[in-house]
DNA sequence: CTTGGAATGTCAACATGGCTGACATAAACT
DNA sequence: AGTTTATGTCAGCCATGTTGACATTCCAAG
């Protein structure tokens, strides 16, 4: 890409010239460092939980879903599946082993019976808090590393990044937990 | 986690009362919206790619294999597989499939002819610059959406958050490429 | 009230891409 | 030369994504 990205260079900057303001800082060789600062970054994200989760063969997929369901107690399959961005039968899956481990429980709806309302059980929460903290710690240490003012910056840049639902539910999620 | 999760109060200030310093930011709810928001914008940062690749049959794994041979042409397997951090075997299953596909081409090691160098053929370039292209437009939407100064918080975020290994893989790619 | 379609969730079968194990070849070190 | 180490390939397993078929429930039209 840097060398042999055949039109890298033509799109290299965003506005020919002076331009005006400050948009000649979107070179093509910034973007790609926020590329792969992005695919390492999130290699470290996932690395603690994922080596807890290793240890009970659970996967990835299944902390996704622990951590939504005590994020939105009550929850139904189909918010989540939205949420998680997979398919209903691929969450099934993850929410059958999860039930039947006893970490997760599943209500029928009362006033839809259609519907099944997610839960953790003690035990769930016990190991959605162990998961938690790992991954808060790391973040934590992130953040005291790169400061108030980075922290800041991360997150605007991380919104814009989403696609508009996701970012609707990441909105609702915010201002649903603080 | 916001209500349910156990020690969360525990851990909700890196430092109590006023602490001297700016450290009561760190709520254990800024760092799951943290956290959450590095799950979506991940969802966000491989969408475009995805779906080109789609068309194609192949994956993410192709891409980040494609993505760092351009990055590193001549790179041996052994140095992409520690980029990538996956397995050899798995790496090889990838290789495999672009190599017969004519994208990426395989030498034997002159000095050592136990390696293969890797390079990507003219059709391999072409389809790297189009992934990059694709995922290069979000990030530059948003970076310009966010603005200078939260790219740089963001970067320097996202480098606290890597393993040290990888920091250091990250910083050489860095250095080599711009 | 009944009936037909839409919504929700479950089960089955398949594909991708992780993983470990076994192995071939080349290099390196006694 | 002979053992050990490094590199890469092949085979098979598992987690988790996918689509398709289906049961249950709800709701709206007749």
């Amino acid at each position: 890409m840097a060398e042999g990205g055949s039109n890298g260079r033509s799109t290299g900057r965003s506005s020919q010239g002076f331009g005006g303001e400050s948009l000649l800082f979107l070179t093509d060789e910034q973007l790609r460092q926020g590329i792969e600062a992005m695919f390492f970054a999130y290699r470290g994200f996932t690395a603690d939980p994922d080596r807890i989760l290793a240890e009970m063969s659970y996967g990835r997929a299944h902390h996704r879903a622990i951590h939504f369901i005590n994020r939105a107690p009550g929850t139904t399959v189909n918010n989540l599946l939205t949420i998680l961005g997979v398919t209903k039968q691929s969450l099934n899956r993850v929410l059958r082993t999860l039930i039947s481990d006893g970490l997760v429980e599943s209500r029928v709806g009362v006033s839809d019976k259609r519907e099944r309302h997610l839960h953790l059980t003690e035990n769930g929460k016990a190991l959605e808090a162990k998961l938690s903290d790992a991954q808060r710690a790391r973040m934590r240490a992130a953040y005291k590393d790169a400061g108030p003012e980075a922290v800041q910056g991360f997150k605007k840049v991380l919104e814009a990044m989403m696609d508009a639902d996701m970012r609707r539910a990441y909105v609702t999620l915010r201002e649903t937990g603080s």
